[in-house]
DNA sequence: AATTTTATTTATAACTATTATAATTTGATT
DNA sequence: AATCAAATTATAATAGTTATAAATAAAATT
């Protein structure tokens, strides 16, 4: 954990930014919740416990200075909301998820998969892919 | 087109809905708009051009019954706008798309390509796969 | 160490996309 | 023609997010 703060903390001086207290809270409750895909206001309501002087508007620039630096992945479930989801460190690509329909709960796949389709999609579509996003709406192991 | 809209009547009256003008002048500027991406203030505007009295909201009702129906498919790009595509007739599955992160163009794929992916899925994660969203982010053929 | 500069945060207002509401209209049904 | 349900309009409300101005904190300069 501490570590992890640290080697965060680098990336952003390396790009002259700082790793204030508010920030560093919020990354802390990204890095308790790793499992989980939290909105910005899910975010909000879990730095205030320890740290309930910050302002949400804060809250939504520390996540889109984190989504910048690739620290987080910024996905969209097709519900209005945007959720923010810590990157495995050293990931070379976003990772996938399952959404259930029946449940609404979201698990993840780390695994690639998709190295074969991307080489099909850079050949035949003449495409240079820097990211991507796959998602699965199905029902979940627990709701079958 | 003629035969397109015929259809669609056929599937609303199925599940006993009308037809409406203002729900056929929808159709018609999605049919006419089928490469692009369009967001509901995007046909909102075109339908505008030959049905002036239509209200946005009727709009956005009759995207999101044609959603239920599957006529078309509710997509998110991340820049806070779903879109709607229509579904090719008869497409068991939802098509992807290229993203291109340049000159912001959004280019369709009709091949299935996950085919293997999602029978890994499916026995690897114990999950019924009802649909899926694919995006690439990347650089398109034009600004290579 | 005091001063100036710059980055960041706070609180709040503004904005955008979408959904809900109430009144009205349309169109089918008896 | 009268009735009833569905759909539409216009508008208000809501939710999520972003922008603004003033205040604060940290860093750099003198």
């Amino acid at each position: 954990m501490e570590q992890r703060i640290e080697r965060i903390k680098k990336q952003l001086h390396s790009q002259s930014y700082k790793l204030t207290p508010q920030r560093e809270a919020t990354v802390r409750v990204l890095l308790e919740h790793e499992d989980d895909h939290l909105s910005a206001e899910d975010v909000y309501m879990l730095v205030k416990e320890k740290y309930p002087e910050i302002g949400l508007a804060t809250v939504y620039r520390t996540l889109e200075l984190l989504t910048e630096l690739k620290v987080v992945d910024k996905i969209n479930f097709g519900d209005g909301v945007s959720r923010y989801d810590l990157r495995q460190e050293g990931a070379a690509h976003f990772h996938h998820h399952l959404v259930c329909i029946e449940c609404g709960s979201v698990d993840e796949i780390q695994e690639d998969l998709l190295e074969d389709v991307e080489k099909v999609v850079e050949d035949r579509w003449n495409f240079v892919i820097k990211d991507h996003r796959l998602t699965f709406h199905g029902i979940c192991h627990r709701c079958k």
